[in-house]
DNA sequence: GAGTGGTCTAGACCACGTA
DNA sequence: ACGTGGTCTAGACCACTCC
């Protein structure tokens, strides 16, 4: 027998269905949720995978957990996926907004220092910096400065030039992004920077550096993102039990 | 017999362990971590333990995981305590820092729209509005505007003007921090700032705000903190299993 | 095919909050 | 005292990777 259906674990069907319930207002902000012991009976699962379920929402900032009371739902929490968080075209189009892209520079060289560590490659190895301007509906919004090693970067340098969504082509050539670090700062912005955006010299703009790794943990990019003022927020949930969040002297 | 030692978990002793021995180097970056019944083993806990240690790791961004292979360590990771993150005066410390604050207003006022409904409040109930000048090492760097519910401001507004750390007292008298939402991104400053940071007004500052809510998930704070550029950045690790990032149009 | 992590179950005991 | 979430165990089966 043929099973051509993929399956999707038990525990984040319900936690698909308590996100929903949560999210179409069944318990209000507040309000509390079952107990686990009532969920899995409602569910017909056992305790721990609704525990698993739960700790999904958890992360997430739905709701609160604490020992001794049932679960709190904190509110709806406008959070992105991981694939929206990487992608700037996932990101503009889960808004309805039209993303749109142009490549300025597409250079094959050897790594410099900091790459190299980067990218966990010897000094000297080939890698290809890529560096886009990105627009929101037409207007500018972010300049993207990326650096590929060579593998990838022999892909991206592959795509035609006006390609929109370099992510979603690499998922397709079987380049899997699993895990990202992100740091958010503020930088002036240079003559470059200025000239593609249309904006002062030295004006401010927000910088989120991005160095992402596939499953298997081998860095596939490292980018360096400039946006314009009041363009973009960068949101996040830290809880008591999971953080991975942080905040760092500059440089 | 009486047992006064407080039991930390089995699974965060592991964790710890595992922790330390990557940091000082036991595993390099990219090495890979020994198998979930070998790591059982060695700990004489059961898989299921050591699994809840290893996904600690995770979302700190230490190590990777995928089916079929073992764990890959990632490096370092160098994120923060939910504690540093949520305290300046932690934060502080834990770089080797001295920090201060002087406070420049507080007052008891009925709470604005925005203010009630972060606080989920009546409109129209009290609120503590305080304002502060964060340094480091004498030099300012940050200022704060926090918004507290009714019962909680009662009690800011009874420590001596001079207190250095606020939560850290507020946790003395039973107030505790459990979740928080963070968003980030780039105001200008306006005269108070420009007066109490010493730059021109105008400047580009990176604001974080931040909505902390207790175990019970009642919100217990409101804040908006203005960082002069160069002096912080903030970091997080995202990963396809958990995200709590995001990226938002501002506003 | 052997090794490994991902999912799931069933049951036990403990720590905390609330009444 | 009781209900609830947090921790822990033991064992099972599956999906994936790599040899």
């Amino acid at each position: 027998m043929s099973e051509g259906q993929q399956r999707t674990p038990l525990y984040l069907k319900v936690a698909a269905d308590l996100r929903t319930a949560i999210t179409a207002g069944e318990y209000g902000s507040g309000a509390k949720l079952p107990a686990e012991d009532e969920l899995a009976r409602r569910y017909g699962v056992s305790r721990g995978t609704v525990r698993q379920a739960l700790a999904a929402l958890r992360t997430d900032g739905l709701i609160t957990s604490r020992r001794g009371t049932r679960r709190v739902v904190l509110g709806a929490p406008r959070l992105h996926s991981f694939g929206e968080l990487r992608s700037f075209t996932r990101w503009a189009r889960s808004l309805g907004e039209e993303p749109g892209g142009r490549v300025v520079a597409l250079d094959r060289v050897t790594a410099n220092e900091e790459e190299a560590e980067r990218l966990r490659l010897a000094e000297g190895a080939i890698v290809y910096r890529v560096r886009r301007l990105r627009t929101l509906s037409g207007a500018p919004v972010m300049v993207e400065r990326t650096t590929y090693p060579e593998r990838i970067g022999e892909l991206v340098a592959g795509m035609p030039l006006d390609t929109v969504s370099y992510s979603e082509q690499l998922e397709l050539h079987g380049v899997l992004f699993a895990d990202a670090r992100h740091t958010i700062d503020l930088v002036r912005a240079d003559e470059d920077d200025s000239e593609l955006l249309g904006c002062p010299s030295g004006e401010a703009l927000l910088r989120e550096r991005r160095h992402s790794t596939d499953p298997a943990g081998t860095p596939v990019e490292w980018s360096q993102d400039r946006y314009l003022p009041g363009t973009v927020a960068f949101t996040m949930q830290s809880s008591m039990a999971t953080t991975a969040l942080g905040r760092r002297l500059s440089q």
